[in-house]
DNA sequence: CGGGCCACCTGGCGGC
DNA sequence: TGCCGCCAGGTGGCCC
């Protein structure tokens, strides 16, 4: 489910409860998601103060006061529940802090990630080495996604959600971005013209800002009224709207659905060229 | 190495 | 009510 405002809304909710505390206990109730869990983990992790969080692509990063980095990637199911009753079918791993806070790791299909890693080693660990740059950061511009794309022979939506070349960017946002920058999702990479390129990176990140602070805005310290962390209601331009018709449109058939590489992809014929 | 495809899982939904 | 097929927002790995 989480992209990267998900994500960053998640690591802002944890931020609030976790940072500064420390886990009094851990309990993990199976012994693997999409990898192995670490192991020993509860006893490594037991003890220890969290003294930040952060967010690295769709990863969540929590700093511990040993050098370590907690590893945390919801894949397309997993959330963090402040939950002390942690009963779901699910609950996979529960943390208890020292300000008696219990915070669970949720997540059904199982796609989802735990790792540990020395903090100093995160940019070598193998999940973070190939990964490219952050779309919020000055780093993706119109010169850096040019040159990532000149000679990529696939479609322009398989390219922004390719995390080698920009990170974050899934398939809700890939969609709408490329709508609101109307081009359209079949175009071949290597084919966009320049001004098309600043159009679209400009929009990524409009598109990203806008919803992290939709997140913001809409929970009371990142918090669900189930003690969800960082989900919130959000309205997409073209995304899961088949056969509707976006904004002011004049198509006839409306907002079409197609499959780019195994996923669906959302967009409006008339409007994106 | 680039690109296409599959696998990893469970649950929710619509249709019959 | 129940069963079935289909769909789901991610990503690593495999094969050509």
């Amino acid at each position: 489910m989480p992209e990267l405002p998900e994500v960053e809304t998640v690591c802002r909710g944890l931020d609030r409860v976790m940072t500064g505390q420390r886990f009094t206990h851990v309990q993990q109730n199976r012994k693997n998601l999409r990898i192995p869990f670490p192991p020993r983990l509860p006893q490594k992790l037991t003890g220890q103060r969290i003294i930040g969080i952060h967010r690295r692509a769709k990863y969540i990063l929590i700093d511990l006061d040993n050098d370590t980095t907690l590893i945390i990637h919801l894949g397309m199911s997993g959330r963090m529940v402040i939950d002390p009753d942690h009963t779901n079918k699910h609950d996979h791993l529960v943390f208890t802090l020292s300000n008696n806070n219990t915070i669970v790791f949720n997540d059904p299909r199982r796609f989802g990630l735990v790792d540990l890693c020395a903090t100093a080693d995160l940019p070598h660990h193998r999940l973070f080495a190939h990964l490219g740059v952050e779309p919020l950061s000055r780093h993706f511009s119109a010169r850096y996604l040019a040159d990532k794309i000149h000679n990529k022979k696939t479609d322009i939506k398989t390219a922004i959600m390719d995390q080698r070349v920009v990170v974050g960017v899934g398939n809700i946002y890939a969609c709408d971005s490329l709508y609101l920058a109307g081009i359209s999702p079949l175009r071949p990479a290597h084919k966009l013209t320049m001004p098309e390129i600043t159009r679209l990176t400009r929009i990524i990140k409009q598109v990203l800002r806008k919803a992290i602070a939709a997140g913001g805005s809409s929970l009371r310290d990142y918090v669900q009224t189930d003690g969800s962390l960082g989900y919130f209601q959000h309205q997409w331009a073209v995304y899961g709207k088949a056969g509707q018709k976006c904004k002011g449109c004049t198509c006839a058939d409306g907002i079409q659905r197609i499959t780019q590489g195994g996923r669906s992809t959302f967009y409006c014929p008339d409007r994106q060229v």
